[in-house]
DNA sequence: TTTTAGACTGACGTTTACGTCAATCGAGTG
DNA sequence: CACTCGATTGACGTAAACGTCAGTCTAAAA
């Protein structure tokens, strides 16, 4: 096996990258599905000749993308959050728009944590029958 | 406008009824939606000549399927769920598996709601920058 | 009774998020 | 240098969840 991580010499910042593989096995995913969110406008990686290069900044990307999939988010709609998350506006138009799309995913998100209390309410007490009927 | 609800004589419960329309306007979707729901499973309602005839249990099932969809669940796993709930199983194998099943579900919600934790408090980060720079 | 307004039944179309396959290409290895 | 092996690039296929017709049917209104 090859070394997991290439570390350029670094004199300051050691920035290290990651093959498409490396972030596949880490994340659990196939290649296809990255160079697929790639498409989506999700990540740029660099390039080494044909190969794609990844970031830190491209593997937080990935990251987000990967939990907003786990809350049932679009790839749109966790390009619109994570877009944001590393851009450095402050034009006040821009962050009024910020602020609307923010207000409507906490929103969202503050339905879904509802939803979610309700539904966990609901499984301990089937569960509390369950284990009743079977004398646990 | 006809009467909203066709309830019958009632001598003792006096189940109402719910046309498909009534639901779909009920809970914002179409029709279409409804009757695929159906095909999934997730509805048995009667029929009065052609037309479908929706019981509260019916649209009860139908709320928790809604509810499902707000946590990005597939449909077959609302079946998974919405039949476990009304299921008055006793033999001890299917109560372990419902168990199961109910353990499975408990996991991935506990997940989301970890992730929703996260993101509203980073998302609550972004709007406390966007508000100073915009020294509102 | 003719018209009309809903509900119904196929059946095909659409979007999202990848899976799968074939062909190519470049970097090492024997 | 022949070979292999992994990465890349189209291109097509697929499953889920409906949307969107088109054609039928029927019960109620004109």
């Amino acid at each position: 096996m090859p070394p997991r991580k290439s570390v350029p010499p670094a004199t300051e910042a050691p920035q290290p990258t990651y093959t498409i593989t490396e972030l596949a096995a880490e994340f659990d995913i196939t290649p296809r599905a990255i160079r697929f969110y790639e498409d989506m406008g999700l990540l740029e990686p660099g390039r080494k000749g044909r190969n794609r290069v990844y970031t830190p900044r491209d593997r937080t990307r990935l990251k987000l993308t990967l939990r907003g999939k786990r809350l049932g988010l679009a790839l749109q709609e966790i390009k619109q959050l994570v877009d944001m998350y590393d851009s450095q506006a402050s034009a006040a138009p821009q962050l009024r728009a910020f602020l609307a799309i923010l207000a409507q995913h906490r929103q969202q998100l503050e339905q879904q944590r509802h939803d979610i209390e309700v539904t966990l309410a609901e499984i301990q007490q089937h569960e509390k029958r369950c284990r009743a009927l079977l004398g646990t």
